[in-house]
DNA sequence: CTGTTAGCGCCTTCAA
DNA sequence: TTGAAGGCGCTAACAG
């Protein structure tokens, strides 16, 4: 007869198997001080009374608690934070380790972590994934007590893999460059959620780079800002009431070039016919819809964020506690050469 | 000076506060047995200690875990399973309840979560959302020792919250039906993987029902099956190889849709013009891509299972147990009347 | 190789 | 209104 509720704990299992809780304990870690036979018959037991370990009990007394965070700026459904969450998942099962998520959507949430610390003495580690931090938000977390890992943004001292944001803009524009556009605009994301935007500043200057590299003076270097994802229809416009209109638009998201895709179907446009259009990120729809754009491997970059995390939290230090991981210009059928026009 | 770590632990702000730490746990739960200025005294401390409760603890002490489960079928980043993670976690964080994921994305993560039960004993309650279970591992299910609520999926006996797939699809295509349509299709997203087709088989059911009452003989509606949600290409080829092709597609769900109407795009095609198309879901893309379609309010459906999770958690009987939400179709740009074509 | 013995940090009677 | 004490189920020395 069980315990207290109606679960089996390990008593039980001890009682059935014929032995004490503490072999139950190593049997069911996989311990080799145990002999192959006791192993078995624990094993048996506990599969018998469907015995299922408590991890709160096992997590206060060892110290560990096989739980590692992960926190995400914004709505878990977009497709970075998606992405993010189900890479890191991935890594975490095998490893027998659980996922907590932390999300900061808006301001009341962000203070709520920050002056609650939900974190503390609550998992084993913590991924903050690409948002902007302030200073002293950094420095508390500095001070939570858990290892943490920085995803998509880079802090000195602290482990961290990320994409090069700079770099996959300008390869990016290099690559429009290369088709044969001079006037490229480059459309960049900005809520108006100060510390929301993630690494859209960096491509910003990924762009300005290429630009001014390939001969373009500064004054030439069309910035468009979209008020958010959706402003597709409005971004256009402002495009195409430019005295000298770009022929190519570089976007700092998928999600938004997705939306001026449409708003360009919507007036009649067609890429790249009338305008190429570049993306940042591949996107799920992305390959759907056939847009260009700049890959990021988001779960390769979760991936190993999480092998950094699991490494950390086991108390081991990683010998590669920085990485970088690369990104990849996708051409699709949204960009071409540009439209010989009068001009 | 702290215990064991450098976290402070309540012995420590018991200490600072002057009282016990049993005062501590009281105040920090705001049991009105402490008076208001110990209380105030204890928050104090805790605060000036930067205190956090151990979850661990506290949940090994009172049994109840302050963590809720969401067991989803498939990849986190997909629309449905982001979006009901997103909305459940808004529900809970205020309720100061944790979420944990339990993903089943393929056989051997279904395999595992069955027969490892990693919710035992691990969280207060489960929500399972939208897949398809089968009989054994819904019994399974009720043996594993913590309330559940099913999420897009009935059972008798068990609190649930779902849409009615059979009536969103009829009211699909009865709206199709409406603009002129006598010709159409229905398409059905069929993954290989048996168990994984939600509420397809059902949406199915509405569309049949919507046609037959229609006066659309059983053998004159087409239902195309899609290899995977990329499969675009593949359904409009056959779809226009038909003798009789339709003037209009619903599909079961907007990623899909969404994959159809871009290889409309490609193929020269245009919607509605050439053919109506209607998805399912209301998928943020969908409404930035013009697409119509039968919207389901995931985020209202999941937020309804949390919170009877919560009060499932909470010891509480619900006195609606199971819940039924409406579906809205939603006509947008890529529906409207069919194409006057010879026939 | 296995059992015994202390806790892990908190909650919860029971007394006062 | 507060404190003392026991115990939640498991792990980790320490013996043997």
């Amino acid at each position: 007869m069980p315990t207290t509720d109606h679960h089996a704990s390990m008593a039980d299992v001890a009682r059935l198997a014929g032995v004490s809780v503490a072999t139950v304990s190593r049997a069911l870690h996989g311990s080799p001080l145990v002999s192959a036979e006791t192993t078995a018959r624990v094993l048996a037991a506990a599969e018998e009374l469907s015995f299922a370990i408590s991890r709160v009990a096992s997590g206060l007394a060892s110290g560990r608690l096989g739980r590692i965070g992960v926190l995400v700026g914004g709505p878990l459904q977009s497709w970075f934070n998606g992405t993010v969450i189900d890479a890191v998942y991935s890594r975490l099962t095998p490893a027998d380790v659980e996922l907590t998520i932390f999300r900061i959507a808006d301001r009341a949430e962000r203070d709520r972590f920050f002056t609650r610390l939900p974190a503390r003495r609550n998992v084993d580690a913590l991924i903050v994934a690409s948002f902007a931090l302030t200073a002293a938000e950094r420095t508390r977390l500095q001070t939570l007590g858990v290892p943490l890992v920085y995803l998509n943004q880079q802090v000195v001292g602290v482990p961290s893999v990320a994409i090069d944001d700079v770099a996959g803009a300008r390869d990016g524009v290099s690559a429009l460059l290369g088709l044969g556009h001079r006037r490229i605009g480059f459309v960049r994301s900005v809520g108006r959620r100060p510390g929301f935007r993630y690494s859209a500043d960096r491509r910003v200057e990924g762009f300005r780079s290429a630009m001014t590299e390939a001969g373009v003076p500064e004054s030439d270097q069309l910035v468009v800002d979209a008020r958010d994802l959706d402003a597709g229809d409005e971004v256009l416009a402002t495009v195409l009431a430019d005295p000298d209109p770009p022929t190519a638009l570089a976007v700092d998201s998928d999600e938004l070039a997705i939306g001026i895709l449409a708003a360009l179907v919507r007036a009649g446009l067609r890429a790249p016919d009338d305008l190429s259009l570049l993306g940042f990120d591949d996107h799920a729809m992305a390959e759907r819809l056939g847009l260009s754009t700049v890959a990021q491997p988001a779960e390769r970059t979760a991936t190993e964020a999480a092998s950094l995390a699991l490494a950390l939290a086991a108390g081991e230090v990683p010998d590669h506690p920085t990485v970088l991981v690369p990104t990849r210009v996708v051409l699709r059928r949204t960009t071409g050469a540009p439209p010989r026009g009068p001009r």
